[in-house]
DNA sequence: GCCAATACAATGCGCTTGCATTGTATTGAG
DNA sequence: CTCAATACAATGCAAGCGCATTGTATTGGC
């Protein structure tokens, strides 16, 4: 009986302004007015739609952990789509995603560490961030040990251990691009040198 | 002629009642009532040592940074002071302070996690966040060289890619610490597996 | 055409905020 | 003792906040 309107689009909008007014102002700058004004809708609309501004936020964050997440899996697709499907071009792929090469990865970094921010002191926020169980370990952990394959060198180890490191050291090396403190090539130099110790230097 | 008064222990009082709240609101829930209130004192007080909100806040990070460093330093001392006085002790030793074994060095980087989220759209807090000029690297490089003299084993690898490497990622490891989804003996754990690489596997 | 449900828009309220202002008690120099 | 500088304490204020309330326009079922 009422308008129809595409409620997904409308809380995707909102969660997009969310996003922008974190990384322009922190966490904290985010307020109901300034959603409004930034998604360019009414103070109204986002009453309608959110029944709290905590509530907006967290919606606004999965959201981004989703995107995340989807980002890692596209990239992921795409290396085994190419002509070198070998594990090792995919392992990069993967890990390198979390460094924000592109400007949407950037963002999503920068926003993910603004929010890892506020879970300190916020459960609620810190179960959203939380990873997905094992999985993507899992998933890692057999790319490891395919790449090792393919280079043919015996490397002591255990595969799903390189994988959590190699996971742990893309949060921190993520953390110093986010503040500006190194650039994403440096990164991926310093994360490159981490894997050819992983995979056995030739 | 006036009242004579501590200066700096009014500053540090002050820094510390930011400090508890920014762990159990976040940086967003520092307040001068608050802040007041928390360190027992009137609101005049506050604006009497702080022009404004964000000096005050400046002021207390920079504190932070300070006893973080200060830390690393006495936590370095203490090892190199023991009977073992072996350059992979110390290694360990400073690794390992990063992470939170106690109580005070809990509260100190669960404040770097939550100060790191504000330091994204805030510039002038991230240089303050900004690690010392390679002084740091230097050491761990060097402490990285020696116990690998110690173990007599040849390892292929930049010491000082290594030790960044080492760094970045106790700082990743941190940040599951602080955020509850790794505790410190298991982050301890896997840094100690990564130095079994770095030195090289018995 | 009517009705009820939806999707907003507009306004208002009580509260908290950072900060300015003003008043006052305490001190050491002269 | 006087005086001026310091160290607060107390109060006030405009702005901004989340949220509640109310009004209105739009729609599909009957």
């Amino acid at each position: 009986m009422p308008k129809v309107v595409d409620h997904e689009d409308r809380r995707q909008r909102l969660a997009e302004a969310v996003w922008e007014l974190t990384l322009r102002e922190g966490l904290e700058g985010v307020t109901l007015r300034k959603v409004a004004a930034e998604a360019g809708v009414s103070m109204g609309q986002v009453q309608h739609y959110h029944a709290s501004r905590e509530e907006m936020v967290r919606d606004a964050v999965t959201r981004a952990v989703a995107a995340l997440n989807a980002r890692i899996e596209t990239s992921v697709k795409a290396a085994a789509a190419g002509e070198e499907t070998s594990a090792e071009v995919i392992l990069r792929e993967c890990l390198y995603a979390m460094l924000g090469r592109d400007e949407e990865g950037a963002r999503l970094l920068r926003l993910s560490v603004a929010v890892f921010g506020r879970a300190v002191s916020d459960p609620a926020l810190a179960r959203v961030m939380a990873p997905d169980d094992g999985e993507l370990l899992d998933l890692t952990a057999g790319l490891i040990a395919g790449a090792r394959a393919e280079r043919g060198k015996q490397v002591a180890g255990d595969p799903r251990v390189d994988a959590d490191i190699c996971w742990a050291l893309a949060t921190g090396l993520g953390v110093d691009v986010a503040l500006g403190l190194r650039t994403v090539e440096a990164a991926e130099t310093v994360l490159g040198y981490h894997l050819e110790g992983v995979l056995g230097r030739e």
